[in-house]
DNA sequence: CGGCGTTTTGAGAGAGCTCAACATCGGTGG
DNA sequence: CCACCGATGTTGAGCTCTCTCAAAACGCCG
């Protein structure tokens, strides 16, 4: 569901070492313990990562989005560490182990790519996660704005839905519909179609 | 607060690239748009990631404690993208761009390494923000509770305080010492001194 | 012993969740 | 072109859970 910049560059560069693969809702895409192949990329659909406890339970570790990359560090480590299986019918692009690490090898430049996507990626979910530590909507809604604006520094344009948005901040649709309600009647936000303009606040 | 393992790895080997510093509680680490000398790692303290927005107020991207790395993209980026000060009198080891990615290129297993460190901390993130989604306290503490438990599957080995567990699930430590008593209560947990035992909850 | 931080329990209030109803917007097919 | 459908958007009302504020017990260290 997210999507930093660069993480084009890698596709572009690296795509030809990939392959589709069509995957059925509640198809397995690996299983822990699996031989680690490589890394998928998703491009439609949901797929749920997660772990089964002694009760056989699952304990859910990630649900990965269209844009999101998985099992990045399964590069490193022999095996899956974790399930994969389709939430919904979704397609995702396999990128081997071997000619990810080949190619690195082989074009250092392409190791760097790879590692300044890992290390923008990693920047953008800690400040995810330090949002949710904000236990006000409002501010929790602000902090969003105030970091996503475009190059007016005011101006946030909405990718997905309002729903999208909601499940991104940790609120439900309803709460985040009031609490938008809220910042505009207040003067802090404007809301023409698609977007949201922050308000100047009188400085101090 | 996190410590994934492979960190030490990295740590151990590049460690002779860095340099110490201490850091007085609000001395400035780094400003946005300074060029990026190099990535740190906090030792102790506390230092504060964030941005300033048009009206020059602060908006917090992360607080990186002890044994975090921050500034990992920077290694990718010709200057910050953030500012940096110390939230309490800290100190942190620097490890200059240049070396690290002149040692990455003179050894690619160190660039590996270094990836397999990013990807890691990558899916903790993931994970720890997922655990985010869960609404209720107690499902959020039974979540993190099966994800790391150690060798046996139930037992969990505390390795903070309960107020810092409960800054990591996003709870007040209020909730959290009572959604644990409800949990003993229920026989779902055990709480030994230091840990937490998970309790055979039958199949179905 | 004294002081500080953590742990623990209590009581109350409020914010956001839940459930519900309705409006709106695209898309689809007759 | 319009009726219909599903999903999104929007508003309402009530309730529950967690937060907040308070206070006391506990443990550790100087």
């Amino acid at each position: 569901m997210s999507n930093p910049t660069g993480r084009e560059w890698l596709l572009l560069n690296l795509r030809k070492l990939a392959r589709e693969r069509p995957l059925a809702r509640g198809e397995v895409l690996f299983r822990k313990d699996d031989v680690a192949a490589g890394i998928y990329e998703i491009e439609q659909g949901q797929v749920r990562l997660f772990r089964l406890d002694p009760e056989g339970r699952e304990i859910v570790l990630h649900v990965a989005g269209p844009g999101d990359l998985i099992a990045e560090a399964s590069l490193f480590s022999a095996v899956y560490n974790c399930d994969a299986t389709a939430v919904a019918d979704a397609r995702v692009r396999f990128y081997p182990k071997s000619a990810l690490l080949a190619e690195f090898r082989r074009d250092p430049a392409a190791a760097d790519a790879f590692m300044a996507m890992l290390a923008r990626e990693l920047m953008a979910l800690r400040t995810r996660l330090e949002r949710r530590n904000i236990r006000s909507a409002s501010a929790r809604v602000q902090n969003y704005l105030a970091l996503n604006t475009g190059a007016d520094g005011r101006t946030v344009t909405l990718q997905g839905t309002i729903k999208d948005l909601a499940a991104e901040l940790g609120l439900t649709h309803e709460a985040l519909y009031r609490t938008l309600n809220k910042l505009e009647s207040a003067g802090k936000i404007a809301r023409p179609k698609g977007k949201i303009v922050l308000k100047n606040t009188a400085p101090i």
